[in-house]
DNA sequence: GTCCATGCAAACGATTTGCATGCGT
DNA sequence: ACGCATGCAAATCGTTTGCATGGAC
C-alpha cells in the first residue's frame, strides 16, 4: 500500500506535515464524510496554530488532484477518501450520509452525455433502514 | 396543464402572491439552474421590497414539497423546475450546467440500496461538449 | 535560492434568525 | 379570528482573501 508521502508526490503535489496530517487523517476515517470544519477541529487538536485557510487550500488542492472526494451537502464541504463511484445516501431523519455501491456500472446510465466527465456523484436523500425501522413500532 | 396556483392548493400550501411568482418564475424557466440570490433579484423588480428572508423560505417549502427540484453547486442553493430524476453536468471550463436523460432507469443501479429514496441526484463535473470542441483548435 | 505553502487576521457572501405585521383560509 | 406567511434588519457561519513569513525542493 502506498504511503500517503508518495500519494502526494506521485500527483505533484510537495510533501508537508499539514498535508500529510490532514491526508492521513482522512484515509484512516474511511466511509466518514468530514466536513471541513471537523477536519480542521481536528488537526487543530495536534497543530493547535493551523488555520482555516491552510486546511480548506489542503483540501481543494487534494479533491482537485482526485486524491480524495469532495461533496456538498447542506451548505457545508465534506470530504471522503473513496474517489471511485459510488452512491452517497444522507438520511433526512438522522443526518448519518451511507455508502452504496453501485450495482453494475454508472456508464449504461451515462450513455446520453456529451463531454467529458472528470467526477460523477450519486446523491439520495431518504429515510435509512434503522429510521425505517424505528418508526415502524 | 395544472395551474401553479392549483399546483400550490394541492400540496396543501396557502396561495400567496409571492409563491405564485416565485413558481411561475422557475416554471417558465425549464432547463435553468437559478440560485436562490438570482431569484431573489429576479423577483425584487417586481416586487422591490420582498425579502431574502422570504424568497428561501419559499423556495426550501417548495423543494420540501417536491414541487421543483433543489441541488447545491459551488458554494449555492440552486433550484429547477424538473423534479423526475435526470444528470445534472457542470462544465469545470465556462460553468454551465446542462441536464441529460438518464439512459433507461436509474433503479438498477440502486439495488443495493436501503431505505426509502425520496430523492436522486446524479451530479456530475467534467467539460462540456462546446468547451471540448474549442480546446480542440 | 526559488517558489510554493503556511500562518494570521480580517473580510466576504450566501443563508438564517427573531420578531412585528399582514393576509389567506 | 386564527395561524401561517411576509417584511425587515441584524446576525451567523462556513469559507475566502491578502499579505508576510517559512519550508520543500
Amino acid at each position: 500500500m502506498e504511503t500517503v508521502e508518495q500519494t502526494l508526490k506521485s500527483s505533484g503535489m510537495k510533501v508537508t506535515p499539514q498535508r500529510v496530517m490532514l491526508l492521513k487523517y482522512i484515509k484512516e476515517n474511511p466511509g466518514e464524510h468530514l466536513s471541513a470544519e471537523s477536519i480542521h477541529e481536528h488537526v487543530k487538536s495536534i497543530t493547535p496554530n493551523i488555520p482555516a485557510a491552510t486546511v480548506y487550500n489542503i483540501l481543494k488542492a487534494l479533491s482537485d488532484k482526485g486524491i480524495i472526494n469532495f461533496i456538498e451537502l447542506e451548505g457545508k464541504a465534506l470530504y471522503e477518501s473513496r474517489t471511485d463511484p459510488h452512491i452517497n445516501f444522507m438520511c433526512q431523519a438522522c443526518g448519518k450520509i451511507d455508502d452504496y455501491e453501485i450495482s453494475g456500472s454508472m456508464e449504461p446510465i451515462l450513455s446520453n452525455v456529451k463531454g467529458i466527465i472528470t467526477n460523477s456523484t450519486v446523491l439520495l436523500k431518504g429515510i435509512c433502514s434503522s429510521c425505517t425501522k424505528s418508526a415502524e413500532q
